[in-house]
RNA sequence: GCCCAGGUAGUCUAGUGGUAGGGCGACGGUCUCGAAAACCGUUUCUCCUUUGGGGAUCGCAGGUUCGAAUCCUGCCCUGGGCGCCA
């Protein structure tokens, strides 16, 4: 959330922020109609009730002495019937302000180029080859097909399309993945945290998914909502709360859940794209005047896993027109696909400056008084489409797969995966 | 799910209808060569306001009242007991 006064003095920034993001400015006009009501509204209201205070307090005298009120006890009766008007039109204004600003995005950062689309991204750097293969790559879902590894049909038949069952070496590359990530990243300083992934209403709203992605998110019966990423549940670790020792640097592997409402037809095929997915995240508090030298160090841990297995990446900084709700600035980190002789997102590094702490009310202290952190997070990595990347980049001509060096590990020391 | 006890500022705690008080911690001052102790003072947040102030705030939201931390209703959370249970 921006601040309300920076918006209603700098209308025309917040404006040019809606533009380069393809949005329109009309949120700002309403909302600024709002605000002066509102504030017409305190006036008069602040007024009344500092009347009443002074009054209450006569009366009080007035009873201690054992001397007759009733004359101003009369007088305050037609004063609060007002009073109650009055803050019945600034709950009204209020709560239309706040809608109003809940759904204003954050503002770019200066570093974040203009841009409309997805084709606008400038690439920041390229790490590693893509390998050349003596023979056709098989996509993701052939190999973990014959090897037995992925069962889809058996996903669709117990949830739906969207959702796959790992299955022998599958499942244990799945979870050596997620310890071999949390260990990388504890070593690098974050501490591990598990957290609940059924989230409340106020959480979700902390970091900027609802209101405006409610129907991205599933909803349970009794008002929990799933999270979507780890992001939710360890960022709002501290709603409400001031951050004492501050840098705090947290990991955290958790199941992930989206509808994926609208991306139908996008990445049927393979695991790229489900409803439930699991996600290694870190997630960074920091003072506002580190937080982009922090944001470059966060992008650098996460790529460490992609280089510790020897994937190909790309990073791109996101422009105005593709970059999250939130986010003021984001890197996202692409594997190489060999299949689709692409890179695909695996990870997103975002800077949301004081957007979500001010929305989650996270604080620190200073001699001038409380302030709000800045609050920065990144997956480190996407689990499943880490799977992705190593069944395609690794596979051979024979159909197996061989496993990364730095993973044998954490799968009781397996070099390969091969059909049994 | 039921019963009981709780939720007051960074923290602990007093406060059963009339201006939220005290302890600790922290910060500033006096004193001192310096420090400790002692003593004095400051220490909720947020919003509005032309800088004088004002308004809200005792878990959250309503209600009663001239006036609510205090009374009423609903909800949330914590602790304890009972029930159920992976």
């Amino acid at each position: 959330m921006l601040e309300l006064k920076f918006v209603r003095n700098n209308p025309d920034i917040v404006g040019r922020a809606l533009i380069n993001r393809n949005m329109g400015t009309e949120l700002i006009d309403s909302l600024l109609e709002y605000d002066a009501a509102w504030r017409e509204c305190l006036a008069e209201g602040d007024n009344l009730k500092h009347k009443r205070n002074v009054v209450t307090r006569e009366i009080a005298q007035l009873k201690k002495e054992n001397k007759d009120a009733a004359s101003k006890i009369n007088e305050m009766q037609g004063i609060n019937s007002r009073i109650k008007e009055i803050d019945d039109n600034i709950r009204n204004y209020k709560s239309k302000i706040n809608e109003i600003m809940l759904s204003i995005p954050n503002i770019p950062s200066e570093t974040t180029p203009v841009g409309k689309d997805e084709n606008d991204n400038p690439v920041v750097r390229v790490v590693g080859k893509p390998r050349e293969f003596t023979f056709t790559p098989k996509p993701h879902w052939e190999i973990g097909e014959e090897l037995n590894i992925l069962d889809f049909e058996r996903g669709s038949k117990i949830a739906g399309q969207g959702f796959t069952v790992y299955k022998g070496m599958g499942a244990k590359l799945e979870r050596a993945l997620i310890n071999f990530m949390l260990d990388v990243h504890t070593r690098q300083g974050y501490l591990e945290v598990f957290p609940p992934v059924l989230i409340n209403e106020k959480a979700m709203t902390g970091t900027g998914q609802l209101p405006k992605f409610k129907d991205d998110m599933y909803l349970c019966t009794d008002g929990y909502y799933l999270a979507p990423t780890a992001e939710v549940p360890v960022t709002n670790l501290f709603m409400d709360e001031y951050v004492e020792n501050l840098p705090v640097f947290l990991t955290a592997y958790t199941a992930c859940f989206r509808r994926e409402a609208g991306k139908h037809g996008q990445d049927t095929r393979g695991i790229i794209r489900q409803h439930q997915f699991n996600k290694v995240e870190l997630v960074k508090f920091v003072k506002p005047e580190t937080s982009y030298e922090e944001m470059e160090k966060l992008t650098l841990d996460a790529e460490e896993i992609l280089k510790l297995l020897k994937l190909p990446y790309r990073v791109i900084n996101l422009c105005t027109g593709d970059i999250g709700f939130s986010a003021a600035k984001t890197y996202d980190l692409e594997v190489w696909v060999p299949a689709q002789k692409k890179y695909r997102e695996i990870s997103s590094c975002s800077n949301f400056e004081n957007f979500q702490a001010r929305r989650a009310n996270i604080r620190f202290r200073t001699p001038e008084g409380p302030q709000f952190v800045h609050t920065l997070n990144g997956s480190g990595l996407a689990v499943g489409r880490t799977v992705v990347a190593i069944l395609e980049n690794y596979q051979r001509e024979d159909g197996s797969v061989e496993i990364p060096e730095v993973l044998r590990p954490y799968m009781g020391g397996a070099e390969e995966i091969r059909k049994v």
